[in-house]
DNA sequence: GAGGCGCCTTGATCTGGATCAAGTGAACGC
DNA sequence: GCGTTCACTTGATCCAGATCAAGGCGCCTC
């Protein structure tokens, strides 16, 4: 997978002129990774933004007696860091590689230099940065305004189901649970509460099927 | 209080070129609430971006079962549904005026409008709204990573002090303890708690003095 | 195949903060 | 003045979800 295909699947990029997205393109460094790397830590200065173009990256944050909290499990086709580089702000989080990742790295000065130059990819930005700020207030959301029930019908909800309803999960669960602000044991006797009520069905370790979407809805109110 | 007064004050466009500042002021509609009226309701299609002159307003969410959270208190200087606006959303959230208030109204239409015309003005909302992550980053990190206490701490710490180390609290303690995900009863054993341990000092119902900032931050970690 | 390690599940217990309940006191209208 | 209301405090109890503990299971490496 090359630069320019990692950007032509990037999601941020997805409304943006051909002639920006070559631009985008060139100024670009693929990066590879393998599991288990740290891509950035907390309060590093912030090189640029990180396209995902296969494997998973989880950016997460760790508190006072080495809690952590997870904020996203980047996957193919986003972004992460892009906060960063548009406030000029060091790294907000932690970066690791979960699954091998193959990413395009787009340098924090020459976006900078972009956005100054290219009105309409500062629009585009604009509009992608919005869609973060929802992603961040539904997570306050559901961790202010639901329960352990509810966060995770509202998450199984969220995931879109591949061919046949199965959903996968994009982590192992105690990424998800952290998500969440979930233990995992919390999570697991959640999913099994799920399972015995036949609202889900567990596929393997790694996947489920929604059976009764009406109730998950229901459950996230 | 006029509205060229009012947008010469708000933060979010300190930094735009007075030609881009005087074209706000015309776009702009001068609009004086009463304590009590809710400017909007959540799902209400957004109007545009508010910006405070004086008073308060608070933004809230309301979950299954009536429960509130207080997303921000926005007060004098300061805007709110600006994402909305930029990202065509409708009203993510309730506005409700606490204390009396005049704010400058800029038309969501003109707003856009002028994005898509002004660079320097759509770099400037670029900026703000990473700051307005930044403040969501925050409150995720408080409510997953701190306690009662740390919550309670941080808050403290973030309000700055005015002429002699006293900080006035922005609104009702309830709806500040909504906005930590604490209920009133346990914001108020908190700061008896800090005021026992000579930590702060608590002036009277609606101000009071930070003794011991250090210790503060020992508990925000 | 044996051992080790990390993920996950399940059960038993603990606890921080919510909830319930009662009382104070300031601000208001009549 | 006198009741009413509403913010706040303080105390007593409760509970959802965390923590602790114990296996089970898949997947390495040797």
């Amino acid at each position: 997978m090359d630069k320019t295909a990692i950007i032509a699947d990037c999601s941020l990029f997805q409304g943006i002129s051909s002639g920006h997205r070559r631009r985008l393109v060139e100024m670009a460094r693929k990066v590879a990774f393998p599991a288990g790397t740290l891509v950035f830590k907390q309060d590093d200065p912030c090189p640029g933004i990180y396209c995902v173009g296969s494997g998973r990256i989880r950016i997460y944050r760790i508190g006072a007696g080495g809690k952590e909290h997870t904020l996203h499990l980047a996957g193919p086709g986003q972004t992460f860091a892009e906060v960063a580089v548009i406030g000029e702000f060091s790294c907000p989080a932690y970066a690791e590689v979960t699954q091998a990742a193959q990413c395009a790295l787009l340098p924090a000065a020459s976006i900078l230099g972009m956005l100054r130059e290219e009105h309409a990819f500062c629009l585009e930005l604009l509009v992608g940065m919005s869609h973060w700020v929802r992603h961040l207030t539904g997570m306050l959301e559901d961790i202010t305004l639901r329960d352990a029930d509810g966060r995770v019908a509202r998450h199984l909800l969220q995931v879109k189901p591949d061919s046949r309803g199965t959903v996968g999960l994009a982590g192992l669960k105690k990424h998800i649970a952290s998500q969440l602000n979930l233990t995992s044991e919390t999570f697991s006797r959640v999913l099994r509460r799920l399972a015995d009520a036949d609202v889900v069905e567990i596929v393997d370790g790694r996947k489920l099927r929604i059976l009764d979407a009406k109730a998950l809805q229901v459950l996230s109110e």
